[in-house]
DNA sequence: TGCAAAGTTTCAATGGGTGAAAACAATAAG
DNA sequence: CTTATTGTTTTCACCCATTGAAACTTTGCA
């Protein structure tokens, strides 16, 4: 197969040969049998002898699917990245860039927060794990970052008269408010609510600029 | 010596015991060694060994002063946050938030490009190293994110009235922004002041806000 | 000088990650 | 229905970061 993957990701829908179909199995088998093993023992504690073999294939072939054993957990990220990037292209001719950063952000929680190909439980440990492994966070925010970076890139193509470095200030701005704001404030009796509202509060800040708040 | 570092760092003045001494200067060789080796080699291609070797220590050793690989390029980076932390809790009773931020974001600045104990040409390999390594960038990301936390707190200490939340958008708004325009726009020939240029206009963006960039 | 504390080395092990060759399985061709 | 061909997985043999424990050496102090 080779450690690179660019054959097309199909959601949920059938596939063409055997050999595809059972790839596929294989790869859900062992973000399934991460996922089940880094709840039961914690991230640190699981090995990926462990995972292997719950998903019943050798160590090795883990790395045939993921990267390591943190990517695991962002099996889906890129994909996801790939989403928001093209739905800034399709920008309305009338949209405020804050309008553009503002759908894109509230496109992709909702993304974030549906289970595409998880159980909710899954989906709601998959965060926690994220939210407090120190080697989850550091991947998420290098991953989160180089979004970023690529957002403030697709921004200043979909605005002609908008300088690269203004495309990342209000990019940086923005998903820097929220993201801070959101983790600062987060503890465990919160709804989802609860989060969106804080997120809405902080983009409003960052929309609105520093010198609101005196 | 345990693998926690609860003394005091002095940055350059004589040193009690004969032990003290000893160990500051088997940590500065072990930082000089890392660097030089990370600069011929590349940071993935040193190993743990050759740096030990380098600094005429046991690979054991290392690991009694640094906790991994990475944190060596980091060696003084908590010191300097405290530094940033205490500098905001010296606010001026006329003072703004923005005006605070603004303070600590600067004298972050200047410390991070004056050469405390490295020359000039360590301190700049060290910033490439930072920019270039994955593994490096990601660290620097946690860290960054950890100070937002960390300053975003002590922000609302240091204003009554001003919430957490609130607090935490302003810090991630600033540092958000200046964070990803520097990144965004960094290339080889370029002066610090043109950084320092950039990083004042994504500021100005921040403080604003959003909506002016239309 | 002699002992306790602090620091270092040595040793053995664990676990993530990688390259290469051998073994297997799916599929296209005849 | 065989046989190549090609894609995938396994096995094996490594390297390296990191950690615990025990033995050993150095320093500080009585």
């Amino acid at each position: 197969m080779g450690e690179n993957n660019k054959d097309v990701q199909y959601s949920s829908g059938m596939v063409e040969g055997l050999r595809e179909r059972k790839k596929q199995r294989t790869r859900q088998a062992l973000i399934e049998a991460a996922l089940r093993l880094f709840e039961e023992k914690g991230f640190e504690e699981t090995t990926l002898a462990e995972i292997a073999e719950q998903a019943d294939v050798s160590t090795r072939t883990f790395f045939s699917y993921f990267a390591s054993k943190e990517d695991v957990v962002f099996y889906d990220t890129t994909a996801r990245l790939e989403a928001a990037i093209s739905a800034m292209e399709s920008r309305r001719p009338d949209e405020t860039v804050t309008g553009v950063l503002l759908r894109i952000i509230e496109e992709s929680f909702e993304q974030a927060t549906s289970y595409q190909d998880l159980t909710p439980a899954d989906a709601a440990l998959r965060m926690r794990l994220i939210l407090t492994e120190p080697a989850l966070q550091a991947r998420a925010l290098l991953l989160l970052f180089d979004s970023q970076l690529r957002l403030a890139k697709g921004l200043r193509d979909a605005f002609p008269g908008l300088t690269l470095a203004d495309a990342a200030a209000a990019v940086g701005a923005l998903i820097g408010a929220i993201k801070l704001t959101v983790m600062a404030t987060l503890d465990d009796e919160q709804t989802l609510e609860d989060i969106l509202a804080t997120a809405h509060r902080a983009a409003e800040v960052a929309i609105s600029g520093l010198r609101t708040l005196g």
